[in-house]
DNA sequence: AATATTAATCGTAAATTTGCGATAAACATT
DNA sequence: AATGTTTATCGCAAATTTACGATTAATATT
């Protein structure tokens, strides 16, 4: 991709909410999660069975997860278990917390 | 892509929450939302003018935030100006609410 | 040691996203 | 009617995402 000649520096905040949000931006990310929310935890085969998807495909999306910080994952050998990233949660809970209050009022509009 | 064979059918919910997340996803978008939330409305030139990208990177991410219902364009011409669009912005912070309002303790993990 | 179970990673293909410049469209102004 | 201003859209290229099956890695069990 032709990628933008001036490099661009975002507040730190846009960038932190940006990634989280893209981590977000699937549905099967959302239904995972809410999953883990209610559940506290699960391991990767659970999820196997839960969804119409191949094993790969949830690994990679555990991934994305992970890499974005909502879950992270315990040896359980052979399994492995994936809790909700309790710490990073309550960083992006806040994060989109602050980003929705819109506390002004659409006067002018 | 070669895609999932069964037809996944998520909660509404679950849908309508990715879809607003995927169009949070980028930190552009982030910052032009910003933007709109603290001065209520502006036109494409104005930002056009305050991020280093091209006018029709900016059209484009505007569209994405359209599509996605968060903003709305009004005419003025030859100028459009851009606001949040207050009843799915509530919609949207409300969903992100109930996904974060976390009332589980994690005791098992 | 051989086998079974579980999950990550690799390789691949198709779709989507992101960015740009160029062009078109819509409307005011001259 | 011709010109200027503003924004959307088109066409393209590169990067990323999403999905799959096949393979590998790690560990338990036999």
């Amino acid at each position: 991709m032709k990628r933008s000649l001036n490099e661009i520096n975002y507040m730190d905040d846009t960038q932190e909410l940006a990634r989280f949000a893209k981590a977000l931006g699937h549905p099967t990310r959302i239904a995972i999660l809410k999953r883990l929310e209610s559940e506290s935890c699960c391991f990767t085969g659970d999820l196997v069975d839960e969804f119409p998807l191949a094993q790969s495909t949830i690994s990679q999306h555990l991934k994305e997860l992970k890499n974005a910080g909502l879950i992270q994952g315990e040896l359980n050998p052979p399994k492995i278990k994936y809790c909700i990233h309790q710490q990073n949660w309550q960083r992006a809970k806040l994060l989109f917390n602050n980003f929705f209050s819109n506390t002004n009022v659409p006067t002018k509009c």
